[in-house]
DNA sequence: GGGGAGTAGAATT
DNA sequence: TTCCAAATTCTACTCCCC
């Protein structure tokens, strides 16, 4: 279908190779693109990867032949009715702009590599990178003068710049000079928004009016301040909403700050020229979509084809690109957010090999209890993520009926969801557990299946459960803000009035929908999935009639006969199976083939011990130690948190899509 | 028709 | 010489059940 490029094709390939590093980011103006796109393309093609973009980009390509075909089939009454619809969302949309609020937007500097250069400063002025050959976090400035960058694997950044330094990851690092900024924000507005380790949103009307200080000054303030505590340099947009904040302050990008005017046609004029790419929420795909189908670039001409977007994109999406043609964003600061999965995931060198990839899966269960059990954290949907030899995706969930956190709990369940791939040649797994918490109220789902477990690990039993949970809960947490802080002490963790709301990317979040409503890409996805992996019907049903491991290989069993803490949390008793049948605690005897009863039976001792406790504790937190560290936080923001979230917030609104909360299918 | 579960995919850092 | 991360969130959709 899109054809014509052929003869571009033959001349330069790798011109028709798009990766994300073509997205224009700062400290690459100096860079000869050209011939970095050239280098990237080389190092890539014929690679397995390769192959894989490939095809994901022929799919998107199909994508757009079909959105173009039916814009063609648009009749002139279909076109005037949807100007129509068009002009009237922008109306409303108009109306609902609001220009009152100052939001800031900080963002570190090479967040990472900054770091990495502060405790290691003879790295400075060198090209440096964070992360492995495989894949690096980020670059300095020095190094992206080459073109390395973020996102980029290491072997191909090396390619770009011979001299290229690499430094591991250490979050730990990243933790503490990240809460070291949040505590300067925090002076500036107390409920600032922490968007990652790097990055936060801050309302700072209130102290611009306390202080009778423009938002430029009270930037320069907090860039100084953040300099004075940390050492590190740091960007900022100002801005009348945050989709508009974090666009500026990417403008001027190392150690600089720019600032929009709350007035309309200041933000008009800005948002016109600007490509859409610079959009938070328009991605690689969007762009291409966009600009293919309906030759979109700017935001302006989001306004301009108004009608060919009300009639392709369903109507939060059309909602989105014409919010983003007027320069709309939220303005409000949403409620804190509680995580709402955790997961662990590796890389490693392709195997089809049953025994290690069961071995994988045990470490990756593992880590991921632990994790859990830190944050005192318990699921109820547990999912197995996949990525073959070929780079291709899958994922596998299941719902229990019971949350888990142990290693055990959730091995055997992600044994049984492993098993029904096999044979499989993969090169990551990954776990993740989400329904977090939230039978907090108590009310079991079935009855019939439910183990003692449940009032244990949920807190059932105490009645208590809610706070626990609450005050478990994640707080400042964002995505790798659960490298926890140990040793990070106070700051954030205690600041109980702080409720620093982690928004995430949720900024703008909204993309993926481009499958339009009545769009027939749905059918295509159907089809090509189910052509790649004709397994993938085996869902939850199936998964569960399989009987456990057993057969998955040696691990499996070896699970199953070792002695094993009543709790993860505490210890009590110690349950095992003596001769590697018999109960300890009661002298049942159940042969080891009994998986699943020989469960239940523990969760029956668990429950009990439980029972014998007072009621009041919480089981979540396995480690004293972890609790002190996280219960200031966690109480604050428990008590706020849930109070809000009304089933309506449960229904994942995006927040820069939103603002107009009106008219609103929600 | 609403709601939950499951799967894929896009986006962000 | 090899060689493309990890964590989190959200949306769209499709089944399926009530
Ligand atoms: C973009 C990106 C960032 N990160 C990490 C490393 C970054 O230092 C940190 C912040 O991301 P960014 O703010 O996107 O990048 P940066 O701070 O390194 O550089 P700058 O803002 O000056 O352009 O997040 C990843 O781990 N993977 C990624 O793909
Ligand atoms: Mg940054």
């Amino acid at each position: 279908m899109a054809k014509s490029e052929t003869s571009s094709d033959t001349a330069r390939p790798w011109q028709s190779y798009h990766t994300v590093y073509t997205n224009a980011k700062a400290g690459m103006d100096g860079v000869d693109k050209e011939k970095v796109q050239r280098i990237v393309y080389e190092m890539s093609k014929g690679s397995k990867y390769f192959e894989n973009e490939e095809r994901k980009e022929a799919f998107i390509r199909q994508k757009i032949e079909t959105m173009r075909a039916r814009c063609a089939k648009l009749t002139a009454t279909d076109i005037s009715h949807f100007q129509m619809v068009a002009e009237k969302r922008i109306l409303e949309l108009e109306a609902a702009r609001n220009l009152s609020r100052i939001w800031l937007h900080v963002d570190m500097d090479a967040f990472y590599a900054a770091v990495e250069t502060l405790s290691n400063p003879s790295l400075a002025g060198k090209p440096m990178a964070v992360g492995t050959m495989s894949m690096i976090s980020t670059a300095n400035y020095e190094a992206r003068k080459f073109g390395v960058r973020a996102a980029m694997p290491g072997f191909i950044a090396r390619k770009l710049c011979p001299e290229l330094i690499f430094v591991p990851t250490d979050f730990k690092k990243y933790t503490y000079y990240s809460d070291l900024t949040r505590k300067v924000f925090q002076k500036y507005d107390p409920n600032f928004m922490a968007a990652s380790l790097d990055e936060a949103y801050l309302d700072v009307t209130e102290v611009c009016k306390e202080k009778g200080v423009t938002g430029e000054e009270i930037a320069k303030e907090i860039r100084a301040s953040v300099f004075e505590e940390t050492g590190l340099t740091c960007s900022a947009g100002v801005a009348a909403n945050r989709l508009l904040a974090k666009v500026c302050s990417d403008i001027n990008k190392p150690n600089g700050q720019f600032v929009l005017p709350n007035n309309r046609m200041a933000v008009v004029t800005f948002i016109s020229s600007l490509p859409i790419r610079k959009i938070g929420g328009i991605g690689k795909v969007t762009e291409h979509i966009l600009r293919d189908a309906l030759g979109i670039n700017t935001c302006e001409e989001m306004l301009q084809k108004g009608s060919y977007i009300c009639a392709l994109f369903s109507q939060s999406t059309a909602e989105f690109f014409l919010s983003v043609g007027l320069g709309l964003g939220r303005t409000d600061t949403p409620e804190v957010r509680l995580r709402k999965s955790i997961s662990n995931e590796r890389t490693f060198s392709a195997t089809g090999d049953e025994t290690l990839l069961y071995r994988k899966l045990e470490e990756i269960a593992e880590m991921l209890s632990t994790d859990m059990q830190k944050e005192g954290l318990c699921g109820r949907t547990l999912t197995l993520k996949l990525k073959t030899a070929a780079f291709e995706l899958r994922s596998r969930a299941v719902t229990l009926q019971k949350h888990i956190c142990t290693s055990k709990d959730i091995l055997k369940h992600a044994s049984k969801l492993l098993k029904a791939e096999l044979p499989i040649s993969l090169r990551l797994i990954g776990l993740r557990m989400s329904h977090l918490n939230e039978e907090r109220d108590g009310v079991p789902l079935d009855p019939t299946q439910k183990t003692l477990t449940h009032f244990m690990v949920s807190g059932d039993a105490s009645g208590k459960d809610v706070d626990e949970q609450r005050s478990f809960g994640h707080e400042a947490h964002d995505i790798s803000d659960y490298f926890v802080n140990k040793e990070k002490s106070d700051s954030f963790t205690g600041s109980h009035e702080t409720r620093h709301t982690h928004i995430d990317h949720l900024d703008s979040n909204h993309s993926s929908e481009l499958n339009d409503d009545n769009c027939t890409f749905d059918s295509n996805a159907a089809e090509m999935e189910t052509v790649h992996n004709p397994s993938s019907d085996v869902t939850a049903d199936k998964v569960q009639g399989t009987s456990c491991l057993n057969t998955v290989t040696n691990g499996a069993n070896f699970l199953e006969g070792e002695a094993e803490a009543v709790s993860s949390s505490r210890q009590r008793e110690l349950f095992l199976w003596v001769n590697g049948y018999k109960c300890s605690i009661c002298g049942t005897e159940m042969p080891p083939d009994f998986v699943e009863e020989r469960q239940e039976h523990c969760d029956f001792h668990l429950a009990e011990n439980l029972q014998k406790e007072e009621s009041g504790t919480e089981f979540r937190s396995s480690n004293p130690r972890q609790r002190v560290v996280c219960k200031a936080q966690i109480v604050s923001q428990s008590q706020r948190k849930k109070r809000k979230s009304s089933p309506k917030e449960g229904r994942h609104i995006p927040i820069d899509l939103f603002f107009v909360k009106s008219n609103q299918n929600f």
